[in-house]
DNA sequence: ATCGCTTTTTACCAATTGGTAAATGCTTCC
DNA sequence: GGAAGCATTTACCAATTGGTAAAAAGCGAT
C-alpha cells in the first residue's frame, strides 16, 4: 500500500485524510498465472496497481495470431484506462503472466474518489499520460529496428522481464516468431 | 477558427465568453514545406491546431537514420504536449511536410487559458489523451505486420496522405526502405 | 524546351526472417 | 522415477527485405 501512495504522490500533493480515503477504497486482488485482469468484449471493472507480478496486454488479429503489445510490471497502474472511465467494452485482454498481487479500485470507488478529492482528476490524468507515453516510447521504436536490435532494446527496457516471461510472449511483443527469437538469443552470446 | 472551436467542444462545454477568450489567444501561423514547427533540443514554444497541411514527427537514431514516427493532418492538435507543458527541451522534430496553416498558442497564452477557464485543464487532458491513443493505435500494430500489410494499414488509416507525402517519409514511418516500399506499391496493383 | 535537381522505380544479390517439422529440455503430476 | 505436456532450440528451405547502384520519371527555374 505504501508503494501505491508513493507512486500517486509523484503526481500531486495529498493530505493524510485524502490518502486514508484512497487507501480505504483500494482492495487487494490476487490473480494466478494466465488469469485475465480484463477481457475483450467486457467492460473493465477495475483499475489496478501492480504490487507483485507481470501483466501483458494482448489481442488477436484477423489471422487469429495473438499479439502482445505491452508488458506492465510492479509499481505501475494497469488497466484499459479509457474504457474503464467511459464504461465501454474493451478490445483487448490484460493477462497475468505470473501470479500477481494487485490493489484494485472498482468503478464505484474510483468515481467516489473523483467526486471527493479535489485535484484527483488531475493526478489521474497525469498517471494515464505517463503510462501512455511509456507504452508508445517502448513500442514505437521497434517498428524501425531489425529483430536483433528489437530484442536488445527489449532487455534494456525490461531488464528483469526476459527471464520471467515465456519466450513466445516476448517474440509476439517484438513482432517476430519465437524461432527467430531463439536464434537471436543464440547468436548474441 | 470555427474548426478549432468545434474540435475543442467535442471534449467539454464552454460558454461564448470562454470561446471568445480562446479565440483571442490563438495566433495564425504559416509554415512552408520543410519548416520545423518544433525542434529537438529546443523548448517547444507553441502548441498548434492544424488548419491546413500535414506534419510529421521524426528523430534520428544512433546510426544517423531519420525515423518518422507520426503524421498529423488537418483538424488535429500538433506539438510535443508533455515538453510544452513542462518547459523541457524536446527530443524530436515536428516538420511541415507540405505548406501549412496553423492556429497556435504561445506558452504564456496557454497558461492564461489554464488559469482563467474552469475545466480547461480537463479538456486539454482529454485532447492529449486522444492524440496519444491515436498515435499508439496507428503505430503499434505495425510491429507485428509484414511490409505489405503495413502499407495497406497505412493507406487505410491515412487515406489522403499517400499522395501528399514523399515516399521516403512513408517508408521511414513504416520501418522499411523506400526501395521496398516502391516494390510493394508495384506488386499490389 | 532544356538543364539540373530531387524523387521514384527497377535490378541484382546478400542477409534476414518466416514456416514447417523435429529434437531437446524442463515441469508437473502421478 | 517415469510419463505427459509445454517451452525452447535447432535445422532446413522458401520468402521477404535490405543494400548498392543505376535508370527513369517528375519538377522548377532559366
Amino acid at each position: 500500500m505504501k508503494e501505491l501512495i508513493n507512486y500517486i504522490l509523484q503526481f500531486g500533493q495529498l493530505n493524510q485524510q485524502q490518502i486514508d480515503l484512497i487507501t480505504s477504497k483500494a482492495t487487494e486482488l490476487e490473480l494466478r498465472k494466465d488469469d485475465y485482469f480484463s477481457e475483450a468484449g467486457k467492460i473493465p471493472r477495475y483499475i489496478g496497481f501492480v504490487v507483485q507480478g507481470v501483466f501483458r496486454f494482448c489481442y488477436y488479429n484477423n489471422k487469429g495470431e495473438e499479439i502482445t503489445n505491452n508488458f506492465v510490471e510492479e509499481n505501475s497502474f494497469v488497466g484499459d484506462y479509457a474504457r474503464f472511465e467511459s464504461n465501454v467494452a474493451s478490445s483487448e485482454y490484460i493477462q497475468a503472466v505470473t501470479d500477481c498481487k494487485l490493489l484494485v479500485f472498482s468503478k464505484k470507488n474510483w468515481d467516489e474518489l473523483l467526486n471527493t478529492i479535489v485535484g484527483w482528476d488531475k493526478i489521474v490524468a497525469k498517471i494515464y499520460q505517463k503510462c501512455l507515453l511509456e507504452a508508445i516510447d517502448r513500442r514505437s521504436p521497434l517498428v524501425s529496428e531489425d529483430a536483433t536490435t528489437r530484442y536488445l532494446s527489449f532487455i534494456e527496457r525490461f531488464p528483469s522481464l526476459a527471464n520471467r516471461v515465456p519466450l513466445a510472449f516476448v517474440a509476439s511483443y517484438l513482432g517476430i516468431t519465437q524461432q527467430s527469437l531463439s536464434r537471436i538469443r543464440r547468436n548474441i552470446r
